[in-house]
DNA sequence: GTCTATAGATAGATAGAC
DNA sequence: GTCTATCTATCTATAGAC
């Protein structure tokens, strides 16, 4: 074990993502990282070639979990809304810092390559909830339901009431699909 | 009439505007604007003195309607939920443009002194909703159905397919809010 | 009302010493 | 791995001529 590796390296991560979560991407600068970390902003472009770089890094966790729960959706077939968006909520609030730097400007975000791919999970999302071709009434549905979803997972603060929030807005979104949530988990 | 007066002015206006709602407020240049417009930064800075200065007159007609509708919800009392959520439904396609470019980058809001008249807004609609006092369930549908219900007067494209979404989103909005939508319209 | 010219600040990024 | 010093680009905003 060759001592505390990357240490600084994570350190940075921590911060910014703190910094990114409460004021945006945009208005958060190197510089400001670099002070907050008592180190330079040289030091911290020897760890991260761009702020690109940094923020990529970053939101990759957030994709992976996305990605596996839409793939693992995919190959079970047939799961039950309720369900699904439980998990999606989960992944919501996991990663809520991020949601909420990425929701700060999302203008950064179209310069990226991210927002393509975010656009993606909709349409995964989207298909798995009400199929392919849908109507009009059934994507309204659909953006009442996976985005509520995801605003009341950012929305809550503390993971006290986060269970209750959870179970509310699951309710509240099977509602607006219509569909039957009885019985299911 | 002493001719067309503000002509430049308000070319600024509308120009101004479809540029933020494009790329977001921050990421758009008084530069930028004047280039477009083929006048100098300079002349720009005749007519408005600051950026936020036009950021804000852009956003008063906005607010203007909002907090109108508010206002005659709350005098009238006891307005049906659909009623009222269509009316919003209304002021944010209206304001399609704009809302875009405040959501585009939140982060420049907040710097603004926007975004806790916004959160009023969402309070006084939310107590028209369910009341003062809500539980979790209640709040967390309020979030559905008026996010949602902005979500989908944001998202339709054309003028066409708008009136079909309008009644798709209210549908949805009123079954997350579990009020009885038959007989209303 | 519109221009040129420029101030003043800050951003992201790089070179090279240590 | 971290530093100092500096580059280049871009921004908002202002002063003053026309």
């Amino acid at each position: 074990m060759p001592r505390r590796e990357n240490d600084t390296r994570s350190r940075i991560r921590e911060t910014a993502l703190e910094l990114f979560a409460s004021q945006g991407v945009d208005k958060t600068s190197l510089r400001e990282i670099a002070e907050r970390l008592d180190i330079t902003k040289a030091a911290l472009y020897y760890h991260f070639p761009s702020k690109k770089d940094l923020l990529t890094e970053l939101i990759q966790p957030l994709f992976d979990d996305v990605e596996t729960l839409l793939d693992d959706a995919e190959r079970t077939g047939d799961l039950a809304p309720r369900v699904l968006l439980g998990r999606y909520f989960d992944v919501t609030a996991r990663h809520r810092a991020l949601f909420l730097a990425l929701l700060y400007d999302l203008g950064t975000l179209i310069e990226l390559d991210v927002v393509t791919r975010i656009f993606q999970w909709r349409d995964r999302l989207q298909r798995l909830l009400v199929g392919p071709a849908p109507r009009p009434a059934e994507i309204a549905a659909c953006t009442l339901a996976v985005g509520g979803v995801q605003d009341c997972a950012i929305t809550v603060e503390g993971p006290s009431a986060a269970e209750e929030y959870r179970e509310a807005a699951l309710d509240a979104a099977c509602r607006a699909l219509g569909v039957d949530t009885a019985g299911t988990q």
